[in-house]
DNA sequence: GGTGACGCTGCAAGCGCTTCCAAGGTGCCA
DNA sequence: TGGCACCTTGGAAGCGCTTGCAGCGTCACC
């Protein structure tokens, strides 16, 4: 039924050995006979079990991609550019969704990527020590996507460097009294994307000589409700700041709907700065700390892919961010929160009078 | 190095074929052996080479997934449900993102799922007869999610129903002029979408007796962008709408954001509803027409698995949506954009019959 | 006691490649 | 002309499983 590489050397006229080495490219084969095998493989339609190949080898050709979720935007982008990455050197892609509870004990316990990959990606997985001992078990090259964990290469981006710019910016704005929503610390300790970016904040206000304000840091749990509530509170405070940098975008699309619905707008009353560029950051207008997602992928797989050919030891990329200026950033009002719009009832006349 | 049948089955004491067939808990092994089996196994920490069993069986315990997009919110749920779905019943997934044309042209040009996978699940890939022709000739389980090819099982949402179920929403709360922005027409054959929700959006006009009004459909091209200058070209008409329905949520984020730049305001001034719950319609608490996403993804597999098994023929499925009513819909104010009044009054005028 | 039937197990032949090793040719130099 | 190195090629042994077929006790029943 299916073609065998012993049909293509048969109808080539020569044996199978030479059929593999022709087909893979090997050297020692001339090119007279490589051609004549190309052709019947050709006219055969055939095509290399990759069973039967990785049997003989031992290799499989296949990269493991541990995730969390694949609905969220990033790990999509992660993803997408890790696959165009293996795809271009041959190498497939077998996805394994970790999300669930139940689903990641289940991978870590019976780790399915045994005898199936040749290498691993983890994404964005804070893993404990256990999992990192699983993980390390298999003893194929890993690569992990923001977070770092020794032994192991990872591709993180400048979280401190980010954080900064993203403040500087409302500092060059004028901004002087500025807070923070960040994520709660409640992760496993390689995440360290909310502690790095807290010291990005901190650094670029001390070296602005600005006031540090502990009240001005409220958790929002890194989700948009989170952030909606983080937002409610600051603003209910009653020396509230004028611009906000939130530690993600989803929390700043939270900040962004609580200063509407507070009857404020932004940026004239609060500037809003957020951190990822997610898809709809633009959209709604939002500035935030812009980072290179896709290519985070494709540096994870370059890694994996020199460790794969024994040309390199593990070791860490760090990518840079940039700031995206959108709309919800501005320059202070002169008399910051003064005349405070009563909220709720009145609709905020934004629209008819003061448009503009 | 690793650990083969063979040494399974010197520890247990038996032969390799009783392990085998132990461990795959066929019948005919009695259950003493099996435990003796089950524990050497355990003991020498041993998994079975796929590679090697998949050569011994001709299957892969492998499903292709086809995806243009990885990174987009639809896509990531039903590949995430197909994903757990396939796990539960013991195969991988396979990612193969064929969004770019050249990776497109590539993957149906190579096929490179050939003797890699007992199954292909292609998502929301409009195919051309070409591209039909080339999985057809796989001769694999195949199965769609969001367009059906005569031949494939396919499962999809009823956009007939869904569109009418939206406008209908709108009639009731005493719409009588209402727009749509709809997808361009462009796309090969199968891609219905468009068409179907334009037949839901006038059948339901039609039902309620009112007028139909082809300059109220403008072409949105499925983005953001070009929705946002669909509804802007509507609210420079001499007769604007007073709701819209959108064939998709981003043309309805694109809606909002020309509603907002006008200086109008949503829901007041005009109503808008959307189509796919993506997972930011929420938050920018937009009406619109919800589908099972993760659930298209699980039942997709079903069909897989079920002509894997030899249990079916291929099939259709059509999954139901239903309106998640949010804050981008109100009744519409007594005098259309002239002068602004509470919109209270008009509330139930549903049934009225009256053509306009 | 003979004889199937039946349950459990092992033998061994693949599955379709890769690769080590040896063999045959060729050309070149001594 | 013989010897040697080098390039091509083929033979054949695996890689680690699955599975058809046969063997062998056991039983039940004639």
């Amino acid at each position: 039924m299916t073609v065998s590489i012993e049909d293509v050397a048969a109808r080539a006229g020569v044996s199978t050995a030479t059929v593999s080495r022709a087909l893979r490219g090997l050297p020692n084969v001339s090119e007279l006979t490589r051609e004549r095998v190309r052709d019947a493989a050709r006219a055969l339609d055939y095509v290399v079990s990759p069973s039967a190949s990785s049997l003989a080898t031992g290799r499989t050709s296949t990269v493991g991609v541990v995730v969390p979720y694949v609905g969220r935007w990033f790990f999509g982008q992660v993803i997408s550019g890790a696959e165009t990455a293996l795809r271009q050197s041959g190498f497939d892609l077998l996805l394994y969704t970790v999300g669930a509870e139940e689903s990641r004990r289940r991978f870590f316990e019976e780790l399915p990527v045994r005898r199936r990959v040749d290498a691993v990606l983890v994404l964005s997985l804070p893993l404990t020590d256990a999992e990192v001992a699983a993980i390390a078990g298999l003893r194929l090259p890993t690569a992990m996507v923001g977070a770092s964990v020794p032994g192991f290469s990872s591709v993180r981006i400048d979280d401190v460097g980010g954080a900064s710019k993203a403040v500087n910016h409302l500092i060059n704005l004028g901004h002087q009294r500025i807070a923070m929503i960040h994520g709660a610390g409640i992760e496993p300790a390689q995440f360290t994307a909310p502690e790095d970016r807290r010291r990005g904040y901190l650094s670029a206000l001390a070296s602005a000589g600005l006031d540090y304000d502990s009240s001005l840091q409220v958790d929002g749990g890194f989700t948009l409700a989170g952030g909606e509530r983080a937002m409610a509170s600051l603003l209910s405070s009653k020396h509230p700041p004028t611009a906000v940098f939130a530690q993600s975008d989803e929390m700043a699309f939270g900040a962004l709907r609580a200063i509407r619905r507070a009857g404020l707008r932004c940026p004239e009353d609060v500037s809003v700065v957020g951190f990822d560029d997610h898809e709809m950051a633009e959209m709604l207008d939002l500035t935030t700390v812009a980072q290179p997602v896709t290519e985070q992928g494709v540096l994870a797989v370059g890694h994996i892919l020199a460790e794969l050919r024994g040309e390199a030891a593990p070791s860490d990329d760090l990518v840079p961010t940039h700031v995206v200026i959108r709309g919800t950033t501005a320059p202070p009002t002169a008399k910051p929160m003064r005349a405070r719009v009563p909220a709720r009832s009145v609709a905020r006349s934004a629209g008819s009078s003061s448009a503009g």
